[in-house]
DNA sequence: GCTACTGCTGATATCGGTAACCCAAACCCC
DNA sequence: GGGGTTTGGGTTACCGATATCAGCAGTAGC
């Protein structure tokens, strides 16, 4: 590297050639189309190729094709676990087709989404996954401009950019709560996560109406709480539906962290789950099953979700497949003891 | 796209310029140094980038001039949560500074890490940071060859590469033991994760040792257990060791999860905490503190690891900086009830 | 023996920017 | 008011690959 931070001298393919007595479009060719250079010219294009210590720049590469093979991720949070399954199925798969893999996290911010979005397009990603499914005007008429392959998988969304994969937060929440009904609960709280930025948040809470509209149960406004995110927060709902009036059986916590404060809560209270209250959580969150008493809980098709995003992504960039792609991933409730 | 998936018609520089009547030149200029350009040409260039849509194109930009904004990371496992709050916060400032972040995993094996650096490399990023601290002799020549910097943060490696940013597993496991042996604890066991790919464990595990030697404590091997990862892991470790003959008073798990699945076991069994056996844990995994009893533990800087990793990478990039790093970040003993 | 085709390789022109250099006008100080 | 400096902007030559097309040998067909 110079003063100014600029790499200096590095081999290029120039070399290779040189070595081999070949073009750089042979030694191109050798790398990338093998079956279309003779074996005896392949040979010595990969000694040359070692004995130059040769690392192809893709840069120079996807200028010269305008092909490149990076996929860009945006999620609302790195930190948040939820995501980590997801991410790693989608790497798994990228890996396994030679591409690569950059992230961005918006915070929950749309505006923070458009500028990573923009970041994307700027490197010419071959694609983008995105978790959220609400985004700028911004946003949208540059990925439709650019003609940019999106998967959208936070939730089902109705009217989607491009393809979407997912699973449909509305009707697992209605499932979960169905269930809790089924059980014979008959008060039975919700505590969701911030609505206002949350299209999944919104979804839950309405499956979650449908599901006490279509067994007659009441709504009851003193039932459903909105809480952010957090292990404290849970414990905080917890108390606050079990001393508001309401007096719930059972409570579904759309939201695994938020399940777990709670039940903890109950433990350092002494609590009986699900003798004084019972507890139904969202996410599968591994913790979830290995608690006193397991919580009941909705096992989401996290990995699964990167997994197909990525395949269906790379369909349509490979030329594999077009058109518009919605994939309905299963859910699966976990009943367990804590309902 | 066309049918063979390259893109057309994208909006160029050339575009911009000739609608804000100047030269190509001029709009770089207005875009990269403001500065440089007078006002009123400046303002012609904004216009004319909204009017007609342009996303600058940093594939041509960085072969142009050689220097890049993405930074790799290899971890190796995405979707352990350990990593999260460091990927974070390498996020987080790499974000302030306008740089990308592409991410790769290499499942805890170095042939893997050496393919994903081989990737990166070839991408021409700017900067590489790697969690692990073994790597391949080809990963290395690579890596030198390249003149890429590099930041190493799993532990506070004694040969480093280039910079290094973590803390001393060996001295917080020594502390802990330490910490331990204060509260008159006298058979203190210990679980280590798998140790033959792992330096960190390694150290860890030498530093428990050293603190049983200082305190003058007996060495038992019927106390020193290797597990793999997992909940399930850790309840069967705690059960190995209860069991095993070496009646421990005390154990120290090396690793989060563990600990939790230990204590989950006792908790299961009716174990007291810390009356039947104290337990210890190496990582501020949040629900630690929410358990019953809360879990000693050690809070590791794993977001600033993050940051300062991404700081440090970037001084050297930008110039601010040169020569060697070691950046030895602070843990800190949490003393809670299970010990 | 001549055309047609296939298989392999090279020359040349880009891809879309930025670096380096250059020049004209403006400004500056005695 | 002239030499020196600054300011703003254009010209030209790349950066390091790949697409395209042309060339040329071998060879198959008739």
């Amino acid at each position: 590297m110079d003063a100014a931070g600029k790499r200096v001298g590095a081999v290029r393919m120039r070399d290779v050639a040189l070595m081999a007595q070949v073009s750089t479009m042979t030694v191109s060719r050798a790398l990338m189309h093998p079956a279309k250079v003779s074996p005896d010219v392949r040979a010595r294009v990969a000694e040359a190729v070692s004995a130059v210590g040769y690392v192809a720049n893709k840069v120079a590469g996807s200028l010269s094709s305008s092909r490149s093979k990076v996929i860009g991720l945006v999620v609302p949070s790195i930190e948040n676990s939820l995501f980590a399954s997801t991410i790693q199925g989608i790497s798994d798969v990228l890996r396994r087709h030679d591409h690569q893999l950059m992230i961005a996290d918006s915070g929950y911010s749309p505006e923070a989404e458009e500028a990573a979005i923009r970041a994307f397009l700027e490197q010419r990603v071959a694609g983008l996954i995105l978790h959220d499914t609400t985004h700028t005007a911004e946003a949208v008429t540059m990925i439709h401009r650019s003609g940019v392959p999106v998967v959208e998988n936070g939730t089902l969304t109705a009217s989607p950019l491009d393809m979407v994969v997912s699973y449909s937060n509305h009707d697992a929440a209605k499932a979960m709560t169905l269930h809790l009904a089924r059980l014979g609960y008959r008060r039975i709280g919700f505590v969701s996560l911030p609505l206002a930025t949350n299209e999944r948040s919104r979804d839950r809470r309405a499956g979650y109406r449908a599901a006490i509209a279509e067994v007659g149960l009441p709504e009851d406004p003193r039932l459903v709480l909105e809480m952010p995110p957090g292990l404290a927060s849970g414990a905080e709902a917890l108390l606050r539906l079990m001393e508001g009036g309401g007096e719930p059986d059972a409570i579904f916590f759309a939201g695994d962290v938020l399940a777990m404060g709670a039940i903890l809560e109950c433990l350092r209270r002494g609590w009986p789950v699900p003798g004084k209250v019972a507890i139904a959580a969202f996410d599968n969150f591994d913790l979830l099953g290995h608690l006193v008493p397991p919580v009941t809980t909705l096992r989401l098709p996290r990995l699964e979700i990167g997994r197909r995003s990525a395949e269906v992504l790379l369909d349509r960039i490979q030329g594999r497949a077009a058109g518009a792609v919605s994939v309905d991933l299963r859910f699966e409730i976990i009943h367990r003891g804590s309902t």
